[in-house]
DNA sequence: AATGTCCCCAACCGCGGAAGG
DNA sequence: CCCTTCCGCGGTTGGGGACAT
């Protein structure tokens, strides 16, 4: 109790960034819960953390967003879901909490979205291990997981993902419209399809991680319809 | 000028996973 | 294994500035 009591909250000041600056600068980032003590810093290690990500860190970009960020950030938003790190590391200099405050203030606005904060089904942890994070990621998996022929049309010896295969079997089962869209004539498209795919499947292995760092990323991007979404596939 | 309301965003909270002893 | 600590994430809150009345 007192252990909790002895930390500030609320805005941070002046001096107080000073301190963790000259923390930081001295033995770089991490152990955050020894700043209290080593600097007599009321704050605890969650806050110093935050602070320094969010503010003092000098890889973030201060100011307001520019058009080609908004335009990055609602088409990231339409592959990923509420996933605000992942959107983040995509839009350089801009920390998680920044995108995701710009999109609950402005970009619903300016989509047109009601009830910005209202969650979106499946988003968070607690409900599903497989981390679901929208409501037409968790109709994905359902019928993934009523399709009994799929793992062994996936799955098969030695195959490292095979991304073609991949989208012909989603093409069969209907997850995604052959010919019809940028994704099925994109040999780039097909890689982040996969990826995605990938990800939310319960058939491939928990710690395969989509490489959203890989080439020609934000080139795909930029062909990407804003309202593109699973949904629409 | 005073008061009320709205809006933005920095910061907090709760939780889960990873790492280490 | 179990426990503790640390880290990171997404949802939420509330302080304070801007604007309206």
């Amino acid at each position: 109790m007192e252990v909790e009591n002895r930390y500030k909250k609320g805005l941070w000041t002046e001096e107080e960034d000073r301190i963790l600056l000259d923390y930081v600068r001295v033995h770089g980032r991490g152990k955050w819960n020894r700043i209290s003590k080593m600097t007599g810093l009321q704050r605890c290690g969650k806050s110093c953390r935050l602070r320094w990500l969010n503010y003092l860190s000098p890889t973030v970009k201060r100011g307001g967003f520019s058009e080609e960020e908004e335009d990055l950030i609602i088409r990231l938003h339409n592959l990923l879901g509420n996933r605000w790190s992942l959107i983040a590391g995509r839009v350089p200099g801009r920390t998680d909490n920044q995108v995701k405050n710009h999109w609950n203030t402005h970009l619903c606005k300016k989509l047109g979205i009601k009830n910005p904060n209202k969650k979106v089904v499946g988003t968070s942890k607690k409900t599903h291990p497989a981390l679901f994070h929208r409501v037409e990621d968790s109709q994905l998996i359902q019928t993934l997981h009523s399709t009994d022929s799929l793992d062994s049309k996936l799955c098969h010896d030695g195959d490292d993902h095979d991304h073609t295969k991949l989208m012909e079997v989603m093409e069969s089962e209907n997850l995604c419209t052959p010919g019809t869209d940028a994704l099925s004539n994109n040999g780039e498209s097909q890689w982040m399809m996969s990826k995605h795919f990938a990800e939310l499947s319960p058939l491939f292995p928990v710690d395969y991680q989509p490489n959203l760092e890989g080439p020609g990323f934000l080139e795909f991007l930029d062909g990407f319809p804003l309202d593109l979404t699973w949904q629409s596939l």
